[in-house]
DNA sequence: CCGTATCCACCATGATACTG
DNA sequence: CAGTATCATGGTGGATACGG
């Protein structure tokens, strides 16, 4: 079952839970909001992925992640940048190139992500499962 | 700096990415998006941590989580039941009673969200750093 | 108590065209 | 190359009222 959280226990886990359901999870203090309402945002997520490795230019990541626009890829690395997750650089070539690189910040959320990333990698097949067994209970 | 995932080096996390990034994005079959989409959903994490101590009722949810509407309530669960990340129970009580808990499923994935819902908290100050100085730059 | 049924507002995302 | 500007739109989520 679970292989690489042998040492954490449930309980441990439910008690920094309890911390969280009870604040309110509207206001911008609340951490799990801030983190998960930009996981939430589409691209963000790919994008740092796709930085893991080493910087990018603009170019570089229409490249890598082929369905993203123009417009909303400069939106979520504006919004990963803000956060301090990645940093610009623009170089003075001509016309200019721009490279986007992992912060240290950045950097930090890489083992968490890949957690998350893998256990739905793992998952996946069952969950696509349990979709299909709700379609058919529903329309019969 | 990395205190959990000394384990796991870099290079292992961008192998594990590599193979990601490049697969298409928009498709079902895609776990990053399947995942992501869920947790982006402004509710389904916050009552997979709910219920992660015990199960609850219809009205403890609405108690534990006090922003939420019975509309969206209601949509989150059953998109989590959908995904067999939980289960439904109705108990023959009059009026009903309804019970949600985890499933196996839904159990497997508290300790990845933990590790990122930890990071949030551990990072959640340095971001809040970074906006601030962010804006100031944009605003002078 | 546990929902459904409407209606509606907002906002994230996309398409397209233009620019330094 | 790396964006910005503008407009269009779909879908998420809230308010409210009603129902078994």
């Amino acid at each position: 079952m679970p292989e690489r959280h042998k040492n954490r226990s449930d309980s441990d886990v439910i008690e920094s839970f309890k911390r969280w359901i009870a604040m309110p999870v509207i206001a911008p203090q609340c951490p799990v909001r801030d983190v998960l309402d930009r996981l939430g945002e589409k691209w963000s997520t790919l994008i740092v992925m796709a930085l893991a490795e080493r910087s990018r230019r603009f170019a570089e990541l229409v490249k890598l992640i082929p369905d993203i626009s123009k417009r909303s890829l400069t939106h979520a690395l504006r919004n990963l940048e803000e956060d301090g997750i990645i940093t610009r650089h623009v170089l003075p070539t001509k016309p200019v190139s721009v490279e986007y690189r992992l912060s240290d910040l950045g950097r930090s959320m890489l083992g968490p992500l890949a957690t998350l990333i893998n256990w739905a990698e793992r998952n996946h097949p069952v969950i696509r499962a349990a979709r299909l067994r709700y379609r058919e209970k529903e329309t019969p």
